[in-house]
DNA sequence: TTAGTAACCAAGCAAGCGCTAGTGTAAATG
DNA sequence: CATTTACACTAGCGCTTGCTTGGTTACTAA
């Protein structure tokens, strides 16, 4: 086995998992699936990683990663007003959505799968993620640009944010972009 | 078997299915685990339902069956303006969505494991409940409540209130009225 | 040449799965 | 009284599951 590396054959793995966890579920995907997607026996996938679950995490862990380092490179060159800020990270958030879309899925839906070693660590990646979130609201509400309680102002703009991925369609007319700029016009205050 | 019918039997064991398929989700509930939870030995579960897939389409119509009856019931006694009608319509998905919580969560995370003919059935039921709150939401806008593309703006709202249910706490301060009002309050143009 | 290592495979085990067959029993129905 | 219906039981079939074992091949480096 090949614990914890990252080698670019289990790179690719992981993202022909991710592809299989979100047409089947992650309970439906059986490791015969799995290995015939990757061109391997299923015997053989135990060499790339210690179990099934181990799959999942990894699958989870780069979403989440990605996410952290696009709204970063976002916030940095972004404007500095609290407009400005509120708009690229909405922008950011749909980008790495549909960018890594089947990272995310796995990560949104099926996050329960995990076991609780792996869910505790990937738990703060996700936390750290969100709390870049907080703070760029905290500051559009400072501004006076939205309104309300700031728990429930993130809550309700990421739902709207997060439940994209059930009716979005990629080959539509609309971008990301697009949709982000949708919605945060529709929360400001005008 | 029992084609079919509505005995209180069978209400309340697609009730205690409700509350198994949420905890575990469907694919890790057995039939043994049902059958216990149940007071009974698997073999006896199939005298009421005719296979697993049954259970989940049982569970997944109350809930749908509720959620549009409240909704009825709500724009019936509701006073006949938009902002009355929004309102009233975002109060009674979140009533809806707490007082029948396992049902609404089934629903809305294990809809992909119905099988082709019992999703058919229940994309009938759901579209006549979608159509309810684009119905409204398009007074909305020709009132000028709110502002942007009716598409858009439907799904935006249903994803955040849809969202809740990974979140809210029943035994919290908030009540699903207050969340209602903040939301509505957060995209009306004022 | 030799040694090490990453990648793979064929075969299969133990456990658990959905579901069926056949039976028993008590109450309701003719 | 005879029959049907509703509900539960036991026993287990046939199959799939995640994972293991024991070994082979191809490549790299000393």
């Amino acid at each position: 086995m090949n614990v914890m590396n990252a080698s670019p054959r289990r790179k690719e793995l992981t993202r022909l998992a991710a592809q299989l966890f979100v047409q089947e579920g992650f309970d439906r995907t059986t490791v015969r699936m799995l290995a015939q997607e990757m061109g391997i026996k299923s015997g053989s996938l135990f060499h790339h990683f210690k179990d099934k679950q181990e799959i999942l995490a990894a699958v989870i862990e780069e979403g989440t990663q990605n996410a952290l380092s696009i709204a970063k490179a976002a916030l940095k060159t972004c404007p500095d007003s609290a407009e400005a800020r509120l708009h690229a990270m909405a922008r950011a958030h749909l980008e790495t959505l549909f960018a890594d879309r089947n990272a995310h899925v796995v990560a949104l839906f099926e996050w329960r799968r995990l076991d609780p070693a792996a869910s505790a660590h990937l738990s703060h990646l996700r936390d750290a993620y969100e709390a870049m979130w907080v703070d760029v609201i905290d500051d559009a509400l400072a501004a006076g640009l939205i309104h309300g309680d700031r728990f429930l102002v993130s809550r309700f703009i990421l739902g709207a944010l997060n439940w994209t991925v059930r009716w979005y369609d990629p080959n539509g007319s609309r971008t990301p972009d697009d949709l982000a700029d949708e919605l945060v016009a529709m929360i400001m205050s005008r």
